[in-house]
DNA sequence: TATTGTTATACTCTATAACTATA
DNA sequence: TATAGTTATAGAGTATAACAATA
Protein backbone atom coordinates (compact mmCIF):
# COMPACT_ATOMS: atom_id res chain seq x y z
CA UNK A 1 0.00 0.00 0.00
CA UNK A 2 1.35 2.88 -1.45
CA UNK A 3 0.00 5.59 0.04
CA UNK A 4 0.79 9.11 -1.18
CA UNK A 5 3.55 10.83 1.08
CA UNK A 6 1.60 12.47 3.83
CA UNK A 7 3.84 14.25 6.71
CA UNK A 8 3.37 13.62 10.58
CA UNK A 9 3.39 16.79 12.33
CA UNK A 10 3.29 17.49 16.12
CA UNK A 11 1.32 20.64 15.24
CA UNK A 12 -2.25 20.41 15.04
CA UNK A 13 -3.90 23.60 13.76
CA UNK A 14 -7.23 22.26 15.60
CA UNK A 15 -5.20 22.68 19.01
CA UNK A 16 -2.37 25.42 18.39
CA UNK A 17 -4.08 27.92 20.96
CA UNK A 18 -2.84 31.25 18.75
CA UNK A 19 -5.46 29.91 16.17
CA UNK A 20 -8.05 28.56 18.90
CA UNK A 21 -7.77 32.61 20.17
CA UNK A 22 -8.13 33.99 16.88
CA UNK A 23 -11.19 31.91 16.03
CA UNK A 24 -12.82 32.87 19.44
CA UNK A 25 -12.30 36.38 19.18
CA UNK A 26 -13.42 36.77 15.18
CA UNK A 27 -16.21 35.56 16.42
CA UNK A 28 -17.02 36.57 19.49
CA UNK A 29 -16.21 40.11 17.92
CA UNK A 30 -18.80 39.47 15.64
CA UNK A 31 -21.79 38.70 17.83
CA UNK A 32 -20.69 41.63 19.78
CA UNK A 33 -20.73 43.93 17.17
CA UNK A 34 -24.15 42.92 16.00
CA UNK A 35 -25.50 44.93 19.36
CA UNK A 36 -23.08 47.85 19.29
CA UNK A 37 -22.92 48.36 15.63
CA UNK A 38 -26.31 47.10 13.66
CA UNK A 39 -28.56 48.01 16.78
CA UNK A 40 -26.66 51.26 17.83
CA UNK A 41 -24.62 52.25 14.43
CA UNK A 42 -21.46 52.46 16.03
CA UNK A 43 -17.81 50.79 15.14
CA UNK A 44 -15.70 49.28 17.94
CA UNK A 45 -13.33 52.40 18.16
CA UNK A 46 -16.51 54.19 18.95
CA UNK A 47 -17.95 51.93 21.21
CA UNK A 48 -14.36 51.76 23.29
CA UNK A 49 -14.56 55.67 23.60
CA UNK A 50 -18.18 55.61 24.77
CA UNK A 51 -17.49 53.24 27.43
CA UNK A 52 -14.75 54.34 29.19
CA UNK A 53 -16.03 58.20 28.61
CA UNK A 54 -19.03 56.76 30.36
CA UNK A 55 -17.00 55.15 33.55
CA UNK A 56 -14.34 58.06 33.75
CA UNK A 57 -16.55 60.85 33.37
CA UNK A 58 -14.55 63.15 31.14
CA UNK A 59 -10.68 62.15 29.57
CA UNK A 60 -8.07 63.53 27.56
CA UNK A 61 -7.61 62.06 24.33
CA UNK A 62 -4.08 60.70 24.72
CA UNK A 63 -5.66 58.70 28.32
CA UNK A 64 -8.62 57.91 26.81
CA UNK A 65 -6.70 55.69 23.64
CA UNK A 66 -4.43 54.58 26.39
CA UNK A 67 -7.51 53.38 28.18
CA UNK A 68 -9.20 51.89 25.06
CA UNK A 69 -6.16 50.77 23.30
CA UNK A 70 -6.49 52.81 20.20
CA UNK A 71 -4.47 54.79 18.93
CA UNK A 72 -4.20 58.81 18.99
CA UNK A 73 -5.60 58.54 15.03
CA UNK A 74 -8.03 55.92 15.81
CA UNK A 75 -9.49 58.46 18.88
CA UNK A 76 -9.20 61.52 16.78
CA UNK A 77 -11.39 59.76 13.83
CA UNK A 78 -13.95 57.71 16.29
CA UNK A 79 -14.31 61.10 18.30
CA UNK A 80 -14.90 62.85 15.34
CA UNK A 81 -17.75 61.11 14.41
CA UNK A 82 -18.89 60.97 17.60
CA UNK A 83 -18.66 64.59 17.76
CA UNK A 84 -20.70 64.94 15.07
CA UNK A 85 -23.48 63.14 16.04
CA UNK A 86 -24.18 64.61 18.92
CA UNK A 87 -22.69 61.84 21.65
CA UNK A 88 -19.48 63.42 22.89
CA UNK A 89 -18.15 66.98 22.91
CA UNK A 90 -14.23 68.43 22.93
CA UNK A 91 -13.56 71.19 24.74
CA UNK A 92 -9.72 72.50 25.17
CA UNK A 93 -7.78 72.09 28.07
CA UNK A 94 -7.65 75.81 29.52
CA UNK A 95 -4.07 74.47 31.06
CA UNK A 96 -2.33 73.05 28.01
CA UNK A 97 -3.71 73.67 24.85
CA UNK A 98 -3.04 70.98 22.89
CA UNK A 99 -4.98 69.09 24.88
CA UNK A 100 -8.37 67.91 24.21
CA UNK A 101 -11.06 66.78 26.91
CA UNK A 102 -14.01 64.95 25.65
CA UNK A 103 -16.92 63.98 27.32
CA UNK A 104 -20.32 62.34 26.70
CA UNK A 105 -23.25 64.49 25.78
CA UNK A 106 -26.74 63.81 27.14
CA UNK A 107 -27.47 62.05 24.26
CA UNK A 108 -24.23 60.43 24.99
CA UNK A 109 -25.11 59.34 28.11
CA UNK A 110 -28.47 58.11 27.20
CA UNK A 111 -27.21 55.94 24.55
CA UNK A 112 -25.04 54.23 26.79
CA UNK A 113 -27.48 53.97 29.06
CA UNK A 114 -29.67 52.01 26.27
CA UNK A 115 -26.60 50.21 25.02
CA UNK A 116 -24.92 48.91 27.98
CA UNK A 117 -27.65 46.82 29.37
CA UNK A 118 -28.14 45.03 25.84
CA UNK A 119 -23.84 44.43 25.58
CA UNK A 120 -24.03 43.22 29.25
CA UNK A 121 -26.46 40.52 28.30
CA UNK A 122 -24.71 40.00 25.31
CA UNK A 123 -21.32 39.02 27.15
CA UNK A 124 -23.56 36.90 29.67
CA UNK A 125 -24.80 34.91 26.76
CA UNK A 126 -21.46 34.06 25.58
CA UNK A 127 -20.34 33.25 28.75
CA UNK A 128 -23.22 31.39 29.69
CA UNK A 129 -21.99 28.07 29.47
CA UNK A 130 -18.61 28.23 31.39
CA UNK A 131 -18.31 27.57 34.79
CA UNK A 132 -17.63 30.01 37.18
CA UNK A 133 -13.78 28.79 37.83
CA UNK A 134 -13.66 28.18 33.53
CA UNK A 135 -14.04 32.19 33.92
CA UNK A 136 -11.26 32.97 36.22
CA UNK A 137 -9.04 30.95 34.55
CA UNK A 138 -10.11 32.78 30.99
CA UNK A 139 -9.97 36.26 32.44
CA UNK A 140 -6.65 35.39 34.20
CA UNK A 141 -5.41 33.63 30.82
CA UNK A 142 -6.10 36.53 28.59
CA UNK A 143 -4.61 38.80 30.49
CA UNK A 144 -1.41 36.61 30.78
CA UNK A 145 -1.07 35.77 27.39
CA UNK A 146 -1.58 39.78 26.27
CA UNK A 147 1.06 41.05 28.40
CA UNK A 148 3.40 37.49 27.48
CA UNK A 149 2.59 38.17 23.91
CA UNK A 150 3.38 42.27 23.84
CA UNK A 151 6.71 41.47 25.79
CA UNK A 152 7.43 38.66 23.05
CA UNK A 153 6.29 41.38 19.81
CA UNK A 154 8.09 43.98 21.45
CA UNK A 155 11.60 42.15 21.50
CA UNK A 156 11.55 42.42 17.72
CA UNK B 1 -17.97 69.95 45.91
CA UNK B 2 -19.72 70.04 43.04
CA UNK B 3 -17.79 67.67 40.60
CA UNK B 4 -18.17 67.01 36.85
CA UNK B 5 -21.11 64.53 35.78
CA UNK B 6 -19.96 61.49 36.48
CA UNK B 7 -21.95 58.64 35.08
CA UNK B 8 -21.52 55.40 37.03
CA UNK B 9 -21.58 52.21 35.45
CA UNK B 10 -21.50 48.22 36.19
CA UNK B 11 -19.63 47.50 32.54
CA UNK B 12 -15.92 48.08 33.07
CA UNK B 13 -14.59 47.51 29.81
CA UNK B 14 -11.16 46.29 31.67
CA UNK B 15 -12.81 43.60 33.08
CA UNK B 16 -15.05 42.54 29.82
CA UNK B 17 -14.50 39.40 28.05
CA UNK B 18 -15.05 40.43 24.79
CA UNK B 19 -12.43 43.50 24.83
CA UNK B 20 -9.65 41.53 26.79
CA UNK B 21 -10.48 38.66 24.25
CA UNK B 22 -9.82 40.98 21.52
CA UNK B 23 -6.65 42.14 22.94
CA UNK B 24 -5.35 39.07 23.86
CA UNK B 25 -6.03 37.97 20.16
CA UNK B 26 -3.97 40.93 18.64
CA UNK B 27 -1.31 40.78 20.66
CA UNK B 28 -0.95 36.87 20.57
CA UNK B 29 -1.26 36.96 16.17
CA UNK B 30 1.56 39.75 16.15
CA UNK B 31 4.01 37.72 18.32
CA UNK B 32 3.08 34.68 15.91
CA UNK B 33 3.35 36.76 13.05
CA UNK B 34 6.49 37.81 13.51
CA UNK B 35 7.47 34.18 13.13
CA UNK B 36 5.60 32.72 9.90
CA UNK B 37 5.81 36.59 8.50
CA UNK B 38 8.91 37.76 9.35
CA UNK B 39 11.24 35.06 9.61
CA UNK B 40 9.50 33.22 6.43
CA UNK B 41 7.51 35.70 4.18
CA UNK B 42 4.17 34.09 4.88
CA UNK B 43 0.71 35.60 5.42
CA UNK B 44 -1.36 34.16 7.90
CA UNK B 45 -3.19 32.45 5.29
CA UNK B 46 -0.64 31.08 3.81
CA UNK B 47 0.60 29.75 7.06
CA UNK B 48 -2.22 28.25 7.56
CA UNK B 49 -2.55 26.09 4.47
CA UNK B 50 1.02 24.65 4.63
CA UNK B 51 -0.30 23.39 8.18
CA UNK B 52 -3.00 21.86 7.11
CA UNK B 53 -1.14 20.45 3.77
CA UNK B 54 1.34 19.01 6.27
CA UNK B 55 -1.06 17.60 8.56
CA UNK B 56 -3.29 16.43 5.77
CA UNK B 57 -1.06 15.76 2.90
CA UNK B 58 -3.79 16.37 0.45
CA UNK B 59 -7.13 18.39 0.51
CA UNK B 60 -9.37 19.48 -2.04
CA UNK B 61 -9.27 23.58 -1.88
CA UNK B 62 -12.75 23.09 -0.59
CA UNK B 63 -12.06 20.39 2.24
CA UNK B 64 -8.58 23.16 3.20
CA UNK B 65 -11.30 25.98 3.53
CA UNK B 66 -13.27 24.29 6.01
CA UNK B 67 -10.20 22.97 8.51
CA UNK B 68 -8.14 26.41 8.02
CA UNK B 69 -11.09 28.50 8.81
CA UNK B 70 -10.77 30.08 5.38
CA UNK B 71 -13.48 31.23 2.37
CA UNK B 72 -12.93 29.38 -1.11
CA UNK B 73 -11.54 33.35 -1.97
CA UNK B 74 -8.97 33.68 0.95
CA UNK B 75 -7.50 30.16 0.29
CA UNK B 76 -7.57 30.50 -3.65
CA UNK B 77 -5.50 33.62 -3.11
CA UNK B 78 -3.03 32.39 -0.55
CA UNK B 79 -2.87 29.08 -2.78
CA UNK B 80 -1.83 30.92 -5.59
CA UNK B 81 0.90 32.65 -3.89
CA UNK B 82 2.13 29.39 -2.67
CA UNK B 83 2.07 27.53 -5.93
CA UNK B 84 4.13 30.61 -7.51
CA UNK B 85 6.69 29.92 -4.45
CA UNK B 86 7.00 26.49 -5.16
CA UNK B 87 5.76 25.21 -2.14
CA UNK B 88 2.20 23.68 -2.98
CA UNK B 89 1.52 21.73 -6.44
CA UNK B 90 -2.61 22.06 -7.17
CA UNK B 91 -3.86 19.22 -9.48
CA UNK B 92 -7.07 18.89 -10.81
CA UNK B 93 -8.99 15.92 -9.14
CA UNK B 94 -9.97 13.23 -12.00
CA UNK B 95 -13.40 12.08 -10.63
CA UNK B 96 -14.84 15.50 -10.55
CA UNK B 97 -12.54 18.17 -12.47
CA UNK B 98 -14.45 21.22 -10.76
CA UNK B 99 -12.41 20.18 -7.68
CA UNK B 100 -8.84 21.30 -6.72
CA UNK B 101 -6.62 19.08 -5.18
CA UNK B 102 -3.19 20.90 -3.40
CA UNK B 103 -0.50 18.90 -1.43
CA UNK B 104 3.00 20.36 -0.18
CA UNK B 105 6.20 20.19 -2.50
CA UNK B 106 9.44 19.14 -1.17
CA UNK B 107 10.25 22.64 -0.93
CA UNK B 108 7.02 23.44 1.03
CA UNK B 109 7.26 20.65 3.21
CA UNK B 110 11.03 21.63 3.90
CA UNK B 111 9.96 25.07 4.78
CA UNK B 112 7.52 23.81 7.19
CA UNK B 113 9.78 21.33 9.15
CA UNK B 114 12.06 24.35 9.20
CA UNK B 115 9.05 26.79 10.60
CA UNK B 116 7.34 24.05 12.87
CA UNK B 117 9.80 23.80 15.93
CA UNK B 118 9.79 27.77 15.46
CA UNK B 119 6.24 28.34 15.74
CA UNK B 120 5.15 25.64 18.51
CA UNK B 121 8.57 27.03 20.80
CA UNK B 122 6.60 30.56 20.49
CA UNK B 123 3.40 28.92 21.47
CA UNK B 124 5.32 27.55 24.51
CA UNK B 125 6.83 30.94 24.91
CA UNK B 126 3.43 32.32 25.26
CA UNK B 127 2.12 29.98 27.59
CA UNK B 128 5.02 29.79 29.53
CA UNK B 129 3.27 31.08 32.62
CA UNK B 130 0.08 29.35 32.65
CA UNK B 131 -0.49 26.46 34.55
CA UNK B 132 -1.39 23.18 33.64
CA UNK B 133 -5.34 23.77 34.64
CA UNK B 134 -5.33 27.47 33.37
CA UNK B 135 -4.14 25.88 29.49
CA UNK B 136 -6.86 23.38 29.92
CA UNK B 137 -9.56 25.56 31.15
CA UNK B 138 -8.14 28.92 28.57
CA UNK B 139 -8.35 25.84 25.62
CA UNK B 140 -12.19 24.54 26.83
CA UNK B 141 -13.14 28.30 27.27
CA UNK B 142 -12.09 29.25 23.74
CA UNK B 143 -14.08 26.28 21.89
CA UNK B 144 -17.36 26.96 24.16
CA UNK B 145 -17.16 30.66 23.51
CA UNK B 146 -16.41 30.11 19.74
CA UNK B 147 -19.38 27.80 19.43
CA UNK B 148 -22.10 30.03 21.40
CA UNK B 149 -20.42 33.23 19.32
CA UNK B 150 -21.52 31.47 16.24
CA UNK B 151 -24.40 30.61 17.08
CA UNK B 152 -25.63 34.26 18.35
CA UNK B 153 -24.23 35.70 15.42
CA UNK B 154 -25.92 33.52 13.09
CA UNK B 155 -29.75 33.98 15.23
CA UNK B 156 -28.69 38.14 13.19
C1' DT C 1 12.71 70.88 20.11
C1' DA C 2 9.10 67.95 21.89
C1' DT C 3 4.20 66.88 22.26
C1' DT C 4 -1.00 66.69 21.08
C1' DG C 5 -3.95 65.91 17.86
C1' DT C 6 -5.24 66.05 12.64
C1' DT C 7 -4.75 64.82 7.97
C1' DA C 8 -2.91 62.19 4.00
C1' DT C 9 -1.72 58.06 2.03
C1' DA C 10 -0.80 53.48 1.24
C1' DC C 11 -1.51 48.79 2.52
C1' DT C 12 -3.86 44.90 4.10
C1' DC C 13 -8.29 42.44 5.07
C1' DT C 14 -12.81 41.46 4.36
C1' DA C 15 -17.22 40.97 1.85
C1' DT C 16 -20.10 40.55 -2.23
C1' DA C 17 -20.88 39.23 -6.30
C1' DA C 18 -19.90 38.32 -11.20
C1' DC C 19 -17.69 35.04 -13.89
C1' DT C 20 -15.61 30.24 -15.77
C1' DA C 21 -15.64 25.54 -16.11
C1' DT C 22 -17.43 21.70 -14.94
C1' DA C 23 -21.20 18.65 -13.36
C1' DT D 1 -29.33 24.46 -12.48
C1' DA D 2 -25.88 23.81 -9.03
C1' DT D 3 -21.04 23.67 -7.48
C1' DA D 4 -15.71 24.69 -7.24
C1' DG D 5 -12.79 27.93 -7.87
C1' DT D 6 -11.25 32.62 -9.84
C1' DT D 7 -11.40 37.41 -10.52
C1' DA D 8 -13.08 42.22 -9.75
C1' DT D 9 -14.27 45.69 -6.78
C1' DA D 10 -15.56 48.22 -2.94
C1' DG D 11 -15.28 48.96 1.95
C1' DA D 12 -13.19 48.68 6.54
C1' DG D 13 -9.28 48.55 9.29
C1' DT D 14 -4.31 49.46 10.12
C1' DA D 15 0.27 51.79 9.83
C1' DT D 16 3.48 55.58 8.80
C1' DA D 17 4.51 59.76 8.49
C1' DA D 18 3.85 64.68 7.43
C1' DC D 19 1.70 68.54 9.41
C1' DA D 20 -0.32 72.51 12.57
C1' DA D 21 -0.71 74.29 17.02
C1' DT D 22 1.09 74.60 21.40
C1' DA D 23 4.47 74.03 24.94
Amino acid sequence: MSSPAKPRSALNLQHFVPYRLALAAEAVSRALAQVYAERFDLTRDEWRLIAQLSAAGELKAADLGARASLSKMQVSRAATRLAGAGLIVRAVDPEDRRNLVLRLTDAGQALFRKLEPVVLAREADLLDGLAAEERDALARALVKLEARAARLAARH
